[in-house]
DNA sequence: GCTAGATATCTAGAAATCGAGATATTAGAT
DNA sequence: ATCTAATATCTCGATTTCTAGATATCTAGC
C-alpha cells in the first residue's frame, strides 16, 4: 500500500526540494547583503562579473547572472543610467555590445564586495570545510549534468491533451 | 601575489556560486514541465502541497512554496479564479484561511503531477542514488544552517556610510 | 481582564523578470 | 557568392514578485 505519489524515500525528488531550499535559505543572505548597498542582486551580479572579469559581451555577463537576454537588458540600462557601466560596440564583432564598469562603477563593487563575501561565507559556515568541498563536487555535477539533460529535451515538447 | 578578491580556493564563494548554478539548471526542467500544463512553478507548487498535505493554511503553503505572504495571495487568488482551489475561514483560529483543492484542482494535479514527477527525476539523475543521498544530507544540513543564521542577522541592519 | 508584541492575511504600488519577436550580424554549407 | 541557420542585442507588453504597511486576531505576562 503507498499513501501518495511521493513516497518518503523518493530520493531525487527530496533532492529537489532541500537544493530549493537551501539556495532559498542562502540566497536570503545574498539579498540581505547587497541590499544594504542599495543594490539589486541581479544589478550587484553584474557589477561583481565585470570587476572580476573584466570588460566581457553583454551574453557573456548574461550566462553567469543566470537572468533572461531581455533582463540583463533592463539591468544594465539602469547601471548605465547610474553611470556605474560602460556600452562601447565591440570591434571584432558588431552583434556584440562589450560592458565595463566605469570609475565610479568599481569604486562601488570594491567598497562593497569584500564585506558581502564575508556575509556569504557566513552564509555557508554550517558546513566544515570538508562538507563544502564535497557539496561543490556534487552540485557541480547536479548543475552540469541538469543542464546537458535539459538541452537534450528541447527537442520534444508535446503537449497534453487539454 | 593574489589575482583578486576572489582566490580560486574561497571555497565557500565557489559553494555558494555553485549552489546558485545548480539550481538554476534544476529549476529550468522544473519550469519547462510546468509550462506545459498551463500553470506557473508557484501555483505549481499550491496545488502540489495542497494534494499532499491536504487543507493547510496560507501561512503554511507559504513557508512551502518559498515566496513571500503577498505574492501567496495572489497566486491563490488565480487559482480561486480558476476554480481549482477553495479558500475557507479556519475555525479554530479567525485570523488563518484555509486552502484545499477543489474537485478540478484535483483531477489536475493528479494527472500532471506523476509526469513531472519524472522529469525531475530525470533532471538530478547525472547524480548516482548514493551521491544524491550525499547530497540531500549536505544540502538539508546548509539550508537549515543558513535560515537560522539569516535569522540571527535581523538584529543587526546598520548601514554603511553614502 | 488588559496591554504589548506576535502572527495571519490582504492591499496597493513599484520593481523585476519573462516571452515573443524585431533587427542586425556572423558562420557554415552549398 | 549566396542562402540558411545561429547568435547577439534590444523592444514591447504582460506577468510575477516584492516591499511596506493596514487590519484583525491571538498569546503571554502582568
Amino acid at each position: 500500500m503507498k499513501r501518495s505519489t511521493v513516497r518518503p524515500r523518493d530520493v531525487p525528488l527530496r533532492l529537489w526540494v532541500v537544493l530549493a531550499r537551501a539556495f532559498d535559505a542562502v540566497s536570503r543572505h545574498a539579498r540581505t547583503s547587497i541590499a544594504r548597498f542599495g543594490l539589486g542582486v541581479t544589478e550587484f551580479g553584474v557589477l561583481e562579473v565585470l570587476y572580476h572579469k573584466g570588460e566581457l559581451p553583454v551574453c557573456q555577463v548574461q550566462q553567469r547572472i543566470l537572468v533572461e537576454s531581455s533582463s540583463t537588458t533592463y539591468v544594465v540600462d539602469k547601471l548605465c543610467d547610474r553611470g556605474l557601466v560602460r556600452r562601447r560596440p565591440s570591434p571584432s564583432d558588431r552583434r556584440v555590445t562589450l560592458l565595463s564598469l566605469t570609475a565610479a562603477g568599481r569604486r562601488i563593487i570594491e567598497r562593497v564586495f569584500p564585506r558581502h563575501a564575508e556575509m556569504m561565507r557566513h552564509a555557508v559556515g554550517a558546513l566544515s570545510p570538508a562538507d563544502q568541498d564535497r557539496a561543490i563536487d556534487l552540485l557541480r555535477a547536479l548543475g552540469l549534468g541538469a543542464a546537458e539533460r535539459h538541452k537534450a529535451i528541447g527537442e520534444l515538447e508535446p503537449l497534453p491533451e487539454p
